[in-house]
DNA sequence: AATTCCATTATTTTCGAAAATTACTATTGC
DNA sequence: GCAATAGTAATTTTCGAAAATAATGGAATT
């Protein structure tokens, strides 16, 4: 691997974490500090990001942590519903033995994790989107994926944090995997679509709340 | 303007006109010597192409146009169609008197220019990008634009190959803009997205004749 | 003849410095 | 006191060379 993937995978999370605040300037002689690296792996990466709007960039002025709004979570919320519902009734109607077994893996190792006290909250982060993914890897456009994996990105920039701020939950997180899971496995669109919708729009309550005073 | 933002601007629209084959390798020395610069800046305006699947990177062995497929292209058309008439539907709803202005607008400067005998093709093209952005603009969605930007230089690039290919048209494109544009204004949005959506299914008949024997 | 190995060449990737631009600070003039 | 300004520092952007890696071609070996 490259330095300059390296610095792009690095980056990424990082922003996605929120190890930098919003809005915040990424100045590269800061940045080849932390990561270890010259300018040019990292000025790379930033192109990278600055596409997928993670970050952004002015002229002359250098690249910054993108911004974070209750207005741009909204869109992206109702950008991923429309996104993953699609891809969701693609991949039901595609999908074969194989990918029923890596929903069935997926759910296993998320709730394996879930349920280790102390347990890495890296790992857990990766398989719960590795759960959500395998739900519409079927989905057979290469496409929907890519914006998937966009939105996915955006909105974990606002559910991390407000999960920390809500603290513990009422919702049976578990239950809601196990029941979307259930209803993918059956082939049952109608309800696949609407647990998977019940789901996002049930975070983003709790991401509003979280917001609202920020 | 960075040199980098030029690199990018350029290389895109090459891309997209197909300039350059696809898959073929994009060596820095010889972009240097097309474009007039160093490797750094082009090398940043590649990454960034790289995250909008304009051209696909491997390690160490540098940057080539991305393929195009009839499987690539079909994807992007369903994809397309999903975002723009979502899209479509939000911008009716929400769109004011100077989002109804600008559509007239975009449409008179289209039809100005594809009946002027001989003029310029690009500002053609550019007047038919703005058409059927000024549709979508009142959507509000900064996600839904985004993905239609990319879904469009994505068809282009097929489409204009396609169109040369194929030869004088059959259709009345500029009365297919016009309904739908008239549909749109008069904020009836089935009929709307019906147009739209017949709009780009008859493009992709004339693309997929055009690509199925190459 | 086919294959492996090595040397050479081509190419990408990275660095460090130079150039260009912006941001900051102190000073001047009003 | 405050705006404009010149000078300085900080930062981004770009270049050219060096390092690292891949591709190529030819000789030696089986």
């Amino acid at each position: 691997m490259t330095l300059a993937e390296k610095a792009y995978v690095s980056l990424r999370k990082d922003i996605v974490e929120g190890c930098f605040a919003p809005e915040s300037p990424l100045r590269l002689a800061d940045l080849s500090e932390r990561y270890g690296m010259g300018f040019s792996p990292l000025r790379e990466a930033l192109n990278r990001l600055q596409a997928e709007r993670l970050v952004t960039a002015e002229s002359l002025r250098g690249f910054r942590v993108s911004a974070r709004s209750l207005a741009e979570f909204e869109d992206a919320l109702h950008a991923r519903l429309l996104v993953e519902t699609e891809a969701l009734r693609l991949a039901i109607a595609r999908g074969d033995d194989g990918w029923e077994a890596s929903i069935v893996a997926a759910l296993y190792a998320l709730r394996l994790q879930a349920r280790r006290q102390g347990g890495d909250v890296d790992e857990l982060k990766a398989r719960h989107h590795a759960f959500h993914r395998s739900l519409l890897v079927a989905c057979g456009s290469d496409w929907l994926m890519d914006f998937f994996e966009r939105l996915y990105a955006a909105t974990e920039r606002y559910r991390i944090p407000a999960l920390i701020a809500a603290g513990p939950q009422k919702r049976d997180i578990d239950a809601e995997h196990g029941a979307i899971a259930d209803a993918v496995l059956a082939r049952d669109t109608r309800r696949a679509e609407e647990l998977l919708r019940d789901h996002y729009l049930r975070t983003a309550v709790t991401i509003r709340s979280g917001l609202a005073p920020a």
